[in-house]
DNA sequence: GTGAAAGCGCTAACAT
DNA sequence: ATGTTAGCGCTTTCAC
């Protein structure tokens, strides 16, 4: 099992009786080089099968091309997108990719940061997990003035850009809908209100409430996980209220799936009863019936979006002075779970 | 903004008036290397705040430590599970990770090949693409001994492990199960039938009928991409049939989903009309109504065992001679959707 | 426009 | 048990 010998800027320097220096400069676009040497040099290269040593470069450079990625899960479609856009992005750029997933948990994502850390990573785009706390985690690349980007679930900070929707405006948006179709008493489902996310979205919930002369009543918000049971849950807690609700607006649609199965083994219709709105329209909303209303925003866009700010950040040499926050569009998706025809 | 110069084992050697030889081999489990001394070393790194440089390593010993993993989809929850048992097998082995996804297409799985050989990983994990035709795109790994290893979607190959269920069985018992429950003209939707999946999946059906006395009808295959889509036209196809079927055997759960919605929205009563099953227990199984019966595996323990055989075949200098098919367990799950309570 | 040479940080063969 | 030394492949400064 001779496995052919890795071919090296050597081997092509001494094939054209060239220098390494030379050959290394044709296979960039080095200036000070001639058209005809470098066409020699990359032709060679591609005859002979050479492929650069990334780890030759990377430690000559000090720099690793390389950057990493940790969501809090992988097995979301959103994220799925977001991930499929940065790879696109990235790598056109000529960068590498390690993706990780904290699985929602701020002690993983702390360990997920530190392999990060250790293997070097040029840049860092992070949608936070569900229960992050502190952003110490990411003092090492702070320091080291590695750029550290968040998407989605983000958390303000004068070192960092942010990727993010108007959660405010797409929760007020899906609130005033749910009360024009004579819903008065909603309850509103969501996740750690310390998350960006969910605290925009309560604003943007309560808001709404109130620019309709509606009474915000504390009982009528659940914090939970989001998770499936966590959905089955409040469906029972929502069943157990004294005052039944008449619209539901869940920050997730996972978690709203699983509360309108549960709520509909208890004989609740929907929309009828209660009028239901999710977030993130993820397929599960058109296959749980009724189909869900909900917030659509375009995770490749959004992965697109940081991976370009990233590389930003990366081609200029100096200071991440520049922090900034975009703002991706997002869209009411109306279906069949809010809409109420009483002629 | 100094940042602070990165601490290397000569920073340690000089502080501890070692040579670096010392301190490589004390940061190590070097058997010739003093108790006392090896302490000094690792105390003193830490202090220091010292991280070892991957890349000179990776090019000092010509390997990197990195696993190259390529997946069809991230937005599975069985794959997502596959990945979170991959990392902790290699994490704890202390292996870096690369993942990326194919998106069912040959053509990026092709790409994503190149990328990994390219960064030069140790090994590859790999469930293949909806239409992977060829494995051209690893013959440059099994030339240079790179083992790759296939979970899942497989392919026979004399250099390659592979880690799957039985499939065959798994339809076996499905199929028997629907015809249990009274069904006697069954459709089976699946995919590309080149994929071992799949085709294993066929067999057991076909089989199932054939020691029931049923007869094999071949209209009633539907293949497709059994994408949701497809779903959807599957249920279109089914309605159409002149003779109506009266059990349905899909080979994937959210096309099975999809198909189920439809059927439903024309009238058809589930598991009254057409009893059905899906494969793969994933989520959308215990929202959708009926609750859909099908076959669970364990993603996280084929990720664990795939992770286990790749360290295995590395850790071993000579050739991957021995390879291997290892079986995993696959469960029946009963649910409503396959249920006929005609006492 | 091209070459010579040093050095990025680590490891291992070979000394001692 | 520890030190010396060379070299992995690449880039770049300084020559010419």
């Amino acid at each position: 099992m001779s496995q052919a010998k890795e071919i090296t800027i050597y081997d092509i320097a001494d094939k054209l009786k060239v220098s390494p220096a030379t050959v290394s400069r044709g296979l960039k676009d080095h200036p000070a080089i001639s058209k005809s040497t470098k066409r020699k040099v990359i032709d060679m290269a591609k005859e002979m099968g050479y492929r650069s040593n990334n780890f030759a470069s990377s430690l000559r450079l000090n720099k690793t091309n390389t950057i990493g990625v940790i969501v809090p899960k992988l097995n979301s479609s959103f994220l799925s997108d977001v991930i499929a856009g940065i790879e696109k992005i990235l790598n056109d750029g000529g960068y590498n990719l390690i993706i990780s997933q904290s699985l929602e948990s701020e002690k993983k994502e702390i360990a997920n940061a530190e392999t990060m850390f250790n293997s070097r990573v040029d840049g860092l785009l992070v949608s936070l997990a569900y229960d992050t706390q502190s952003l110490s985690h990411f003092e090492p690349f702070f320091q080291k003035n590695i750029p550290v980007i968040f998407f989605d679930r983000v958390v303000e900070h004068e070192k960092c850009s942010s990727i993010v929707i108007d959660n405010f405006k797409a929760a007020y948006d899906i609130t005033t809908h749910l009360i024009d179709n004579k819903c008065n008493n909603i309850v509103h489902v969501t996740g750690n209100l310390s998350r960006n996310v969910y605290s925009e979205r309560f604003r943007g919930f309560k808001q709404a409430l109130s620019d309709r002369n509606i009474s915000f009543i504390p009982e009528n918000i659940i914090v939970n996980n989001l998770s499936l049971e966590a959905g089955k849950d409040a469906a029972l807690k929502i069943l157990s209220m004294s005052n039944c609700p008449d619209g539901v607006f869940v920050a997730n649609d996972y978690c709203a799936a699983s509360c309108i199965v549960e709520l509909k083994k208890h004989g609740i219709k929907i929309p009828h009863d209660i009028a239901f709105a999710g977030f993130n329209n993820d397929p599960i909303s058109s296959l749980i019936e009724p189909n869900l209303t909900n917030i659509d925003y375009k995770g490749f866009e959004m992965g697109e979006m940081a991976a370009k700010t990233l590389i930003g950040h990366l081609s200029q040499t100096q200071d991440i002075k520049d922090t900034q926050t975009i703002v991706m569009r997002h869209e009411l998706i109306i279906r069949e779970s809010s809409v109420r025809n009483t002629i």
